[in-house]
RNA sequence: GUGGGUGUAGCUCAGUUGGCAGAGUACAUGAUUGUGGUUCAUGGUGUCGUGGGUUCGAGCCCCAUCUCCCACCCCA
């Protein structure tokens, strides 16, 4: 053992006996994102560090302390994406895609990079799952967003979870809560936990979900979000529930909902599993009206949402749902004596390109050892050929299933089989 | 970045007061030479995470280091 390398800390190989489980997700996301018509966009795993500093907000853990950052031969600076929308709206930007249609529905996938303590449903190679739609400022397009998601873990069949729901408001609203929780903490600054100290200069929302108990306390009376929301963003939020509600979406109000990032405004939730640990977010997202214009494109509403590959898996793991099923054999070919063997090549290649999946163990000796590997590999059909069908160039096919065997001419393999399997 | 736990066969794990490295499972082969599943027999591998130290002697004790797991933090 003791191999000589090991995969880098906080990442996870996938091997053959998961792959398919991987497949299966990104293959229902895709059909979900389908049904509600949003089309597939793919970018680079980096992009100029910049492009994140400015997205994310420089003061932000992602940009703080959590990304690979690397400077490549002619002194560029570049970052391993630690999220995707950044890329995305970038794209959007630079391939001016709002010009040939007001509304762009995207989706992607692949994988994001933070450098993080790893923990439960936390890889420093991690992979991620979003759509996001680009130029639609109704409040239908946000319930719209948020049911997409919904039809993804409904799809999948999960249960237990639940949808959170928020609504930042605007800059302006935003400011005057801040001032508002800045007012409200200050007097108890004491009795606040060092970090609650440090973010309610920095980032006073952060210090509604902290998890001490005094904090806790001190928090359960502080001014509600939802009561300095201006006018019109509690108009856009009623609506938002409103078409939730229409689309049979169920959801909670958390007014104590604060993302991570800088560039949400409006409406945000987050899709919950309390089973898999403090990694319990599986789904979040929101509006950021304001990142296009602020990474160089025009003045572009949008919503999105990222959500984990790997919490959703644990999840299914959890609730014991389908995962998908690895690929097996149509047919095991068991060919008896090197000769024989030989000849079996032949009709081997000639059903593998009319698309039947065939096992062949070419130097498996025994009729016995071959049967046994067939049935390990759970495989239905096993052609059996030896001397005597060579002779009278046929075949013995035999069924697992029922434990029969007829023979058939070689000539007639491709449409036995065509027959028997779909 | 901080704290707690952990590492022995491909996998899951035993391993006593420090005294020859173990089980189950999986794998391979065989049971009158062309018929799988069940059964039986046989077989193999370990730098005991890594590097030091204590000791006549270390899987076990001490130090360091790395990994993974869990939590803080952060977030998907």
């Amino acid at each position: 053992m003791a191999a000589k390398y090991s995969i880098p800390r906080g990442t996870f190989d996938i091997l053959p006996e998961n792959s398919y489980k991987w497949e299966y997700l990104k293959t229902t996301f895709k059909k979900v994102c389908e049904t509600f018509c949003f089309k597939e966009i793919t970018t680079p795993i980096f992009e100029k560090a910049e492009l994140f500093e400015r997205s994310s907000g420089e003061s932000s853990d992602i940009v703080q302390k959590e990304m690979y950052k690397f400077t490549d031969k002619k002194g560029r600076v570049f970052a391993l994406r630690p999220e995707g929308t950044a890329p995305v709206v970038r794209s959007f930007v630079e391939n001016n895609l709002d010009k040939s249609s007001p509304v762009n529905k995207l989706f992607y996938y692949g994988p994001m990079f933070r450098y993080d303590r790893p923990q439960k449903g936390r890889y420093r190679q991690f992979y991620q799952f979003g759509a996001e739609n680009f130029g639609s400022k109704t409040p239908y397009s946000d319930a719209e967003m948020i049911a997409m998601a919904y039809s993804f873990i409904k799809k999948l069949g999960l249960k237990n979870i639940r949808l959170e729901i928020n609504s930042l408001g605007t800059k302006s609203s935003m400011e005057n809560y801040d001032q508002a929780l800045k007012e409200y903490f200050t007097p108890h600054f004491d009795d606040l936990c060092p970090d609650c100290q440090k973010r309610l200069e920095k980032n006073p929302k952060r210090l509604l979900d902290c998890k001490v108990k005094s904090c806790k306390q001190i928090a359960k009376d502080a001014p509600n979000l939802l009561e300095y929301l201006s006018d019109e963003d509690a108009k856009h939020f009623e609506e938002v529930q409103k078409f939730l509600k229409l689309m049979n979406v169920p959801f909670v109000i958390n007014p104590k909902i604060v993302r991570g990032l800088d560039y949400y405004t409006n409406t945000v939730f987050e899709f919950l599993n309390d089973n898999l640990g403090a990694q319990n977010a599986i789904i979040a997202g929101g509006r950021y009206n304001n990142l296009v214009s602020e990474v160089g494109g025009n003045n572009i509403p949008a919503i999105g949402f990222a959500g984990g590959f790997s919490r959703l898996l644990l999840s299914l793991e959890i609730e014991n749902l389908f995962m998908g099923e690895q690929s097996k054999p149509d047919i095991y070919f068991a060919a008896i004596g090197q000769e024989v063997k030989e000849s079996a090549t032949k009709i081997i290649q000639e059903l593998r390109i009319n698309g039947f999946k065939v096992e062949f163990d070419f130097e498996k000796g025994s009729l016995k050892s071959q049967l046994k590997s067939a049935n390990k590999l759970k495989t239905r059909f096993v052609a059996i050929y030896g001397e005597d069908e060579i002779q009278k160039k046929s075949l013995v096919i035999k069924d697992f299933f029922d434990s029969s065997q007829e023979e058939i001419l070689v000539k007639d393999v491709i449409n036995y089989f065509s027959k028997k399997i779909s």
